[in-house]
RNA sequence: GACCCCUUCGUCUAGCGGUUAGGACACAUCCCUUUCACGGAUGCGACACGGGUUCGAUUCCCGUAGGGGUCGCCA
């Protein structure tokens, strides 16, 4: 039989650190046994759920790169995906109910599940197996007076009605899911099998919800300059370990390598910085172009513009070992996009430190004013005979050419910054020093 | 409170009766170096506690403590 298994989210709000990998196990389970992964929106609740709140979720698992094979936007044939839109459905399986005495209506009409009250065994490739004594919980509601279905039968109805083979899921409803074997056996239906992943923690140990730091995926991630790729790998690390000697893995490496009984048992605390050297990982990775192309939208929120795409790919790419976040470029590369950029304090207390850095500057220009060509090495040639003229080392010209042209300490090589935005530019920036902080 | 799950360096973890308890992130130092980084090297650092079982427990069993979860006409 091949491999059904879904992610079933209840549109509140955004999609969650905790959503997000559950929808990645059990995407990596159906992509390594061949199988089929559905999404499937659990929206029975009108009151708390909204449109918004469901584009939001689906936008977070395309740029996670989590696509299903049937479901909102794809379709396919056990839908349809939204579960508001399937009512005759749960009606119809209340009535298998109501003809084998398992259910009864109280006097406001509301709808209640008779538990079998024996004893329940669930069978988790996580947890193995754990047995539940007997209830002696009050009958569970299926039914709400106004005819709407709850959580527990909508869930167990469409796990039947979509053939789920595997139930991938948060820990958090291991303690339920006895209910939901009780109800799989009063419709005479085999549940399928369980795997309760472990929790994602905060760093303090209290359970990550939404609001704590790194929970939402639009916010924390995708808007904070993470990459996809990174978030996928990092996220994968936290309750599973792959058999692999490195823990950094390309998707088709960690869906080779997928083992659900390998799964951790125990929750993972979310650690912020092993997320960002992860993302740092493979922003290094990237192409010049398909950094540039990362990098834009976050270039632009800083209002920096060019007119030379290569030139600024390049400024961009020149920096990418510098930095773990997207989000941090433009601190690092504006002043190649712009004449106005501001000198650091420090960097003026260190201009104006030697009253001789006048002299250099300007001897310095001169020479790359006279350089034959303006290339890194022309520049580096031009510094070095400046370096000889002044009777100095080279190294003690370069922090001081580097401060004249970025207003920063720190940054790529002053011969690639120089190169890139090119002589005028280099020589009006000498200029701009001499006469703004050097007076 | 009842029930369920869990417990190895600060964090993520390897380990599946005998190991100098390994790796990654973080941190510290050193090297490299025109800055900042990258990279390389080294270091710091853990089996929650108490009983068993065993020739021998991090590993198996029981208990305690601690953490998390579930007990809705939320999902």
């Amino acid at each position: 039989m091949s491999v059904r298994v879904r992610f079933a989210p209840s549109p509140t709000g955004d999609l969650h650190v905790g959503g997000a990998r559950t929808a990645l196990f059990n995407w990596l389970m159906a992509r390594k046994l061949g199988g089929t992964f559905i999404l499937r929106v659990e929206d029975t609740d009108g009151a708390r759920n909204t449109a918004e709140a469901s584009a939001g979720i689906i936008k977070g698992l395309r740029w996670l790169g989590l696509d299903w094979d049937e479901g909102p936007e794809v379709g396919g044939g056990c839908g349809p995906y939204f579960q508001s839109q399937r009512k005759a459905i749960y009606d119809a399986y209340l009535s298998k109910l109501k003809a084998s005495g398992r259910v009864y209506t109280e006097e406001n009409g509301a709808v209640r599940f008779k538990f079998s009250r024996t004893a329940i065994t669930v069978h988790d490739l996580v947890c193995g197996d754990v047995v539940f004594a007997a209830t002696e919980e009050p009958d569970m509601t299926v039914r709400r007076p106004d005819g709407s279905y709850i959580f527990h039968f909508v869930n167990v109805v469409d796990d039947i009605e979509m053939g789920m083979t595997h139930v991938i899921r948060g820990e958090d409803h291991l303690s339920n899911t006895w209910k939901h074997v009780d109800l799989f056996h009063a419709f005479g239906v085999t549940p399928p099998t369980y795997a309760h992943i472990p929790l994602i923690l905060n760093p303090d140990g209290s359970k990550m919800s939404k609001r704590d730091e790194g929970s939402a995926i639009e916010h924390s991630y995708m808007n904070a300059g993470y990459l996809a790729d990174a978030v996928f790998n990092y996220l994968c690390m936290l309750g599973w370990t792959p058999k692999a000697e490195n823990e950094k893995l390309s998707r088709s490496e960690l869906v080779a390598l997928f083992d659900p009984l390998a799964i951790h048992k125990s929750n993972a605390k979310f650690d912020l910085k092993k997320s960002l050297w992860f993302n740092a990982q493979y922003l290094r990775e990237l192409s010049a172009d398909e950094l540039f192309k990362h990098a834009m939208p976050f270039l632009k929120a800083k209002s920096l513009s060019w007119s030379d795409e290569a030139i600024a790919a390049a400024a961009v790419y020149s920096v990418r070992e510098k930095v773990s976040l997207l989000s941090e470029l433009p601190d690092w590369v504006h002043y190649f996009f712009r004449e106005d950029y501001s000198f650091e304090a420090d960097v003026i207390t260190k201009l104006k430190g030697k009253p001789e850095n006048a002299t250099l500057l300007g001897v310095v220009a001169t020479h790359l004013s006279a350089a034959n060509e303006w290339s890194e090495q022309g520049v580096l040639d031009g510094v070095e005979a400046a370096a000889k003229e002044l009777n100095i080392k080279p190294g003690a010209m370069m922090p001081l050419l580097r401060f004249a042209l970025s207003g920063q300490s720190r940054g790529p090589g002053v011969t690639t910054i120089a190169h890139l935005i090119g002589r005028d530019a280099t020589l009006g920036r000498i200029a701009r020093t001499l006469r703004e902080v050097l007076t």
